[in-house]
DNA sequence: TCTGGGGTCCTAGGACCC
DNA sequence: TCTGGGGTCCTAGGACCC
């Protein structure tokens, strides 16, 4: 039987901004997305006001204003190097370890005679090293744990920490849980199983397979499986290989003209190149969509998407924001006002495993890595955007709102945190 | 005025091939 | 005139996750 566990950090941009800011340590704080549009973190202080997971900020302005929330435009910069340290810390506590997300992990604990134990020390040793609270859910398979994981939360009784291998009143635990708190079951399904009278994850693991199936796929019917006891999700040590990279941005106002769109999905076009050579790989394909805001009833909307294969996979900065725009000339349509655009770069391979082709010359492909090489390098020493290419703008009118980020205290020397003595 | 961004997986249906 | 069965690949749409 295994023993899994998932370590999860609480809140964890808001947390990310706590630790550089004791003076925040019990005040409301709240992290926005992209965009200063939605609320994406919320400290405890923050969840108890009402504020609710993805609730557009301007709602919540007021609430936000009368309580001294401290709010905080995202910085993934400061996110990224958090997590990293998080879980370095963890990958000593288990040899066998999945990196599930940016503030997740699974742990593999089978073997261990007291894996409760290990957990708390585990905690504790998180919390001291990089100063993030996290809790601990232990189960038998993936979703059971992502359930004590929400226990371990929520209920202060457990300290931050709940195992739930081997506990007889798994069923009396289950009974208590929502369905729509189940990991797998979102708003479409949870919808479906109310009409039917399922309530909790109990009686959700109490369908007949076949039912399930039909409706949720096979997917729907592993969830079950899992609640069963039945491990169907592995655990996934070697990151997969991504399939795809998606560089999009919503405009921080409206754009109508053809002449910024095309910066806009220039500047995409470069940031998704980056990525994927981040990633060593090549794309063979791109894909490039327009839209307007759905959210503005009344107003002509237009949303579309088109693609284009490369002639050779690439990761040539150049290339793709060239054919990025020729895919563009084929959507854009004048007389909108557009929200948002972006560029997906799809059917990736190793840029190692590529071999020649008759459309290209080794020396054109040469000449091309060694460029972005030196843009890279560039880029790599001098900040981002050190070297950029003159189709993706300069002064880029159109660009997201970022109004209040923090720092990058811990990636940028000219914003390491000062420490006065006295 | 103001509503994020980046991913994965599954299924169905069409094109095409033998 | 009739009109199989099996396979692959691709795309679009839906659903979910953090």
């Amino acid at each position: 039987m295994p023993v899994l566990a998932l370590v999860d950090c609480n809140a964890f941009y808001a947390s990310c901004e706590r630790v550089f800011r004791p003076d925040l340590a019990h005040r409301p704080v709240v992290v926005l997305s992209n965009n200063d549009g939605c609320i994406v973190a919320r400290s405890p202080e923050a969840k108890a006001l009402g504020i609710r997971m993805g609730q557009p900020a301007f709602q919540c302005a007021d609430l936000l204003r009368r309580h001294q929330v401290a709010v905080f435009s995202s910085n993934y910069a400061l996110y990224g190097d958090m997590s990293a340290r998080v879980m370095d810390t963890l990958a000593r506590f288990s040899p066998a370890m999945e990196v599930y997300s940016i503030d997740e992990a699974f742990l593999d604990l089978a073997g261990l005679p007291d894996p409760e134990a290990h957990a708390r020390r585990m905690r504790e040793t998180v919390r001291r090293h990089t100063g993030i609270p996290v809790s601990v859910g232990i189960g038998p398979t993936k979703t059971l744990a992502k359930i004590a994981n929400r226990l371990a939360k929520t209920d202060p009784a457990c300290g931050g920490v709940l195992d739930l291998c081997g506990r007889d009143d798994l069923e009396r635990i289950l009974g208590g849980v929502e369905v729509e708190e189940v990991w797998g079951i979102g708003r479409r399904h949870a919808a479906w199983l109310r009409g039917l009278g399922v309530r909790s994850a109990l009686e959700f693991s109490r369908l007949p397979r076949e039912v399930v199936r039909r409706r949720m796929t096979v997917v729907g019917l592993s969830t079950l499986l899992e609640l069963q006891g039945v491990s169907c999700l592995d655990l996934e040590q070697a990151p997969a290989p991504p399939k795809s990279v998606v560089a999009s941005r919503s405009f921080g106002r409206p754009v109508t003209e053809a002449g910024e769109m095309r910066e806009a999905v220039a500047f995409h076009a470069a940031r998704a190149a980056e990525r994927l050579r981040g990633k060593g790989c090549v794309a063979g394909n791109i894909l490039v969509f327009v839209q307007t805001n759905r959210f503005i009833a009344g107003e002509p909307q237009y949303a579309v998407s088109d693609t284009a294969a490369f002639a050779v996979p690439t990761a040539d900065t150049a290339a793709v924001i060239r054919q990025g725009q020729a895919v563009l000339e084929r959507i854009f349509k004048p007389g909108f006002r557009y929200k948002k655009t972006g560029v997906m770069l799809y059917g990736l391979e190793p840029a190692a495993a590529r071999r020649g082709s008759l459309l290209e010359s080794p020396r054109d492909a040469a000449r091309s890595r060694a460029l972005m090489q030196v843009v890279d390098g560039i880029n790599a020493r001098h900040g981002r955007d050190a070297v950029t290419f003159a189709a993706t703008g300069v002064d880029r009118p159109w660009r997201m709102r970022q109004g209040s980020r923090s720092p990058r205290y811990t990636t940028v020397w000219d914003e390491l945190p000062e420490v006065r003595a006295g």
